[in-house]
RNA sequence: UCCGGCGUAGCUCAAUCGGCAGAGCGGGUGGCUGUUAACCACUAGGUUGUAGGUUCGAGUCCUACCGCCGGAGCCA
């Protein structure tokens, strides 16, 4: 990869030797006669000291010219100390300026979330932002382990789309060589004729939602992991998404405790979400509430309040089903036991965190499916293809989708997802 | 789209009843041999979001607009 620089967080094995650090002033501090810098490398942070004694005048001075983001390459010997941030320090024998950064707009202190958004560019640079951008990256790459080690198949799936998938929420339009296309809300319904030529299989990509939503819970451009398996039914469907929910939340334990603590994120809440997770019908859902002196009317779907309500009663996941198929899209299958109910699931994550997954078995039946998009009003002439799925050789399948970025926020214990995606894009944000 | 909140130095924020626009950080200058967002001294830095209005006098009160934040709806 690189031969002549090591990373900072290789240190470990060079302790005692003379190595060159190459990367971006974090911090220094001076004292007189001996001075700190605190180098950053985005593999780690390590600190290292200047005596005035120890190096040349001109590498002793350069305190005086170095400023906070410029980048240079640091020689020096490592050695382990307490007093350093770390636990390593490079006794610093030569510094080689690459470039000296202007004034950097982001302090050492706070900042309001507009102006570091602003900076985004910059900001991802700083050990929190960066830890939590390492933790995505972990929860990437254990999605695509848990489906790869089980026999998946990637299929990725259009990102413009020739129509609604589910005519519900607000899509972005597009000019497409004179007509019109739309950018993708979700890959399902390929997934479901991919499930049928694959087996198993999931897409991950990006979707965009045009919807004017305000929350903490939002953007218009997320990412999303959704699998679909052939002949599945709704409790092999639970079984899947808690096996893997266990599994990415158990990884990220392991493989990123320093990111975790970075971030002061409380861990036993997390050591919590293990198999079983508790399973309750919507009805049940509705009667948690009624308890709790929620004001809520029948039939409808949950509101942000209402779905932590539900998720403070459990110490892990909760997956509600069987929601009214009325509030549900037109290709959840009916429940067999009560037409009026949907073989639907919804995951909410703890801690007030909501809904992370969504999903359900699907409408196999050509005659049933045709009647529920002429009732949701839509046209049946874009889901022509959809419906060969159902005339040649239909199955029960189920699937569900997980949004990245929730996920995200929730094991990172933040308030808001537009920290857990590396550049946000909101109703009021597509820069930088 | 609706409801609520906030816009003051590069950044984070103060400014009492409407009465001289201030501090910390960052920048600059100087000091300090173990600093941990180091510290100490000095210094530069302002169209108080925009446009009107009330008043002897507006950062402060009123109106409209703009921007952002939070929530609702919708959803992952």
């Amino acid at each position: 990869m690189r031969k002549e620089y090591v990373f900072v967080e290789d240190l470990i094995n060079h302790v005692g030797d003379e190595v060159t650090l190459a990367g971006w002033l974090y911090n220094k501090r001076s004292s007189g006669k001996i001075w700190f810098l605190l180098l950053r490398d985005g593999t780690g942070l390590v600190q290292g000291v200047v005596s005035k004694k120890e190096v040349a005048e001109d590498v002793f001075t350069m305190k005086d010219r170095i400023t906070q983001e410029t980048s240079l390459k640091v020689t020096g010997v490592v050695n382990t100390d307490d007093r350093a941030p770390g636990g390593f320090e490079l006794w610093v024998k030569d510094i080689q300026v690459v470039q000296v950064a202007e004034e950097y707009p982001i302090a050492l202190k706070e900042h309001g979330t507009d102006f570091l958004m602003d900076h985004r560019h910059l900001w991802i640079r700083t050990p929190r932002q960066n830890a939590t951008l390492r933790i995505r990256h972990e929860i990437v790459r254990s999605i695509r382990d848990f489906y790869d080690n089980r026999g998946f198949t990637l299929v990725d799936a259009p990102i413009f789309t020739p129509s609604v998938c589910e005519g519900t929420t607000t899509l972005f339009e597009t000019e497409y060589f004179g007509s019109k296309a739309y950018l993708t809300q979700s890959g399902q319904l390929y997934m479901e004729a991919a499930a049928m030529a694959f087996g198993k299989v999931y897409c991950f990509g990006p979707t965009f939602r045009a919807e004017k939503s305000k929350t903490r819970r939002h953007l218009t451009e997320f990412w999303m992991v959704e699998p679909e398996v052939a002949y599945a039914n709704l409790d092999d469907n639970m079984d899947l998404a808690e096996e893997f929910v266990e599994y990415i939340v158990q990884r990220v334990l392991t493989k990123k405790k320093e990111e975790l603590e970075i971030l002061e994120r409380d861990t036993s809440s997390l050591e919590k979400v293990q198999q079983p997770f508790p399973r309750i019908s919507y009805d049940e859902a509705v009667a948690i509430l009624k308890n709790n002196q929620v004001d809520f009317a029948d039939g409808a779907d949950f509101g942000g309040t209402d779905e932590t309500v539900i998720s403070k009663q459990f110490d892990r996941p909760v997956m509600v089903h069987r929601y009214p198929a009325a509030i549900k899209a037109f290709y959840m299958k009916e429940d067999p036991k009560d037409s009026t109910k949907a073989l639907c699931v919804d995951m909410l994550a703890p801690e007030g965190y909501g809904e992370i997954i969504g999903g359900g078995q699907r409408e196999d039946d050509l005659t049933v499916l045709r009647r529920k998009i002429e009732q949701h009003n839509l046209p049946e002439e874009a889901f022509k293809w959809y419906l060969d799925l159902r005339r040649y050789g239909s199955v029960p399948h189920s699937g569900f989708g997980l949004g990245i970025e929730r996920t995200v926020a929730w094991l990172c214990g933040l308030q808001h997802v537009r920290e857990t995606i590396p550049f946000p894009r909101t109703m009021y944000r597509n820069y930088p």
